[in-house]
RNA sequence: GGAGGAGUGGCCGAGUGGUUUAAGGCAGCGGUCUUGAAAACCGCAGGCUCCGUAAGGUGCCCGGGGGUUCGAAUCCCUCCUCCUCCGCCA
């Protein structure tokens, strides 16, 4: 969430930093959100002056004698303030509601150093590791893991459905050796500390990092018991507000339940570091037809994933710091990938700069990502409430995440680059002593 | 799932309609005293919001929301959370 005073006082500079993502994020930001901050402000103005003379007048009532007439004299004129403030309290909230609304939809500004561009054929190429590894027949990895018998699709979408996976024997004992590598990397080496968190979250938390409102196809809604469900539309009947807020989501990045961890909270101590392994769930209902084949793109998947909490003046440097111990993994694995800085368009939600990791994938032809590293200025922590001391000052911090790395598509790379030609899987030497062998065979 | 109890400042804990700007204590910070420390004493201490260049000041905050009243920590409604017991359960 922007800063609706600052939006109001600049609107022009926003509007026009908005419009590098593109002309629709621009036009979020109209001069209705400006004239409702200004609308709050004089209600809080007049009311508060409004409540000060009736505080002083009610002292001097507790003083007077009950019964006479000039009791019920100031009584009667006090009922009309009374009214007066609870109208002006009400328009208060009417100004509220408008500006949080429209916030709410707003995503975070591009920082000036995002380069320009409309999509990812915009986003430069920041620096190469490595080189393209001699495969000499390139196979997809669901056929090399079909081969192996590894890697099983068809099964997976008789228990559950499309877009899910089923891993055996050596690709479910990689799964896990990947996790504890990944993990163990930053906790001892990179000074993070690790972190195990709840996969389901509420609807706050979603909305603390920006996840909801705007997404909200994105990601799975819980429906639970019966009896549950019956109380709850009971409970909405009777007036309240809370079935809504009652809900329930199964988390679409760990990001979300780290960086909200210290919600509402003034921090102590900075800079914070989380590692944190985590299922992750998506609906990936805007991707029809996008890699329906494989572990690239599916409803469940591990990650491991870096969070980091900072003063707001280190934030890019804790970017760039974070970029570095996720592109690590893949240095120590020997998997050759790029890095890429995604342009003003490409950007994602409540990030203002990003950089995406891009790993080669043989049996594609092609570089995709296994990393997303973001810096989201103030943007989450104005939304979640999380702030530290600065010298008698309560400031908002800076959040940064990154994936360090989704753990299925490192073992597609795996897979893929480590092919020998007689069909087994070299793996990786810093894996070995997780995985317990340096090559994967025929099951 | 059933029955009961409880939510007050960083923590403990008074307070059942009007000098309560929330008593008191502990922990914290600053000072006096001391060679140093402790003790004692004095003082300062929260969050949000709005006005103001600032200094400073207004208003709001007793789990959340709503209501009654001239006036609510206190009365009413509602939701949430925690605790105890029973049942079920990996």
């Amino acid at each position: 969430m922007l800063d609706p005073r600052h939006v109001a006082d600049h609107l022009d500079e926003i509007r026009a930093s908005m419009a590098r993502r593109g002309p629709a994020a621009a036009a979020l930001l109209d001069d209705a959100l400006a004239s409702h901050v200004r609308g709050r402000r004089e209600c809080i103005v007049r009311g508060d002056a409004l409540r000060h003379a009736q505080k002083e007048s009610n002292a001097a009532m507790a003083r007077m004698d009950k019964k006479s007439p000039e009791f019920a004299a100031r009584r009667d004129e006090l009922r009309r303030t009374s009214d007066e403030v609870k109208e002006l309290e009400a328009r208060q909230k009417e100004h509220e509601a408008a500006i949080e609304l429209a916030l709410l939809a707003i995503p975070n500004t591009p920082h000036e150093a995002c380069p320009p561009g409309t999509s990812s054929e915009d986003n430069p190429v920041v620096r190469t590791w490595g080189e393209k590894p001699d495969v000499p027949t390139p196979k997809p990895h669901w056929d090399i893991g079909t081969a192996l018998g590894i890697l099983d699709f068809d099964r997976a979408t008789k228990i559950s459905g499309p877009r899910f996976a089923v891993l055996l024997g050596q690709a479910a004992r990689l799964e896990r050796a990947l996790i504890t590598f990944m993990v163990d990397l930053h906790a001892r080496e990179h000074g993070y500390r690790e972190i195990w968190v709840p996969a389901i979250v509420a609807r706050r938390t979603l909305r603390g990092t920006g996840q909801l409102p705007k997404f909200e196809q994105d990601v799975f809604r819980l429906v639970k018991g019966a009896s549950l469900v019956a109380a709850e539309a009971e409970a909405s009947e009777a007036g309240a507000a809370t079935g809504e807020d009652a809900d329930l989501f199964l988390s679409p990045t760990a990001e979300v339940q780290v960086t909200n961890l210290y919600g509402g909270e003034i921090l102590e101590s900075l800079p914070i570091a989380f590692v944190a392994y985590a299922p992750c769930f998506r609906s990936e209902v805007g991707s029809y037809g996008k890699d329906v084949r494989g572990l690239i793109r599916r409803h469940q998947f591990d990650k491991v994933e870096l969070v980091r909490i900072c003063r707001p003046e280190r934030s890019m440097e804790e970017l760039e710091l974070l970029v570095g111990h996720a592109e690590t993994v893949l240095k120590r694995l020997g998997l050759h990938h790029r890095v890429v800085e995604l342009c003003a368009g490409d950007l994602g939600f409540a990030a203002t700069r990003t950089y995406d990791i891009e790993v080669w994938l043989p049996g594609e032809g092609a570089y995709r990502e296994i990393s997303s590293c973001s810096n989201c200025t103030d943007f989450q922590a104005r939304r979640a409430s999380i702030r530290f001391r600065d010298d008698k000052r309560n400031r908002l911090v800076h959040t940064l995440n990154g994936s360090g790395l989704a753990v299925g598509r490192t073992m597609v790379a795996i897979l893929e680059q480590g092919l020998q030609p007689d069909g087994s899987v070299r793996v990786p030497d810093a894996l070995v002593p997780y995985f317990g062998s340096d090559r994967i065979v025929a099951e």
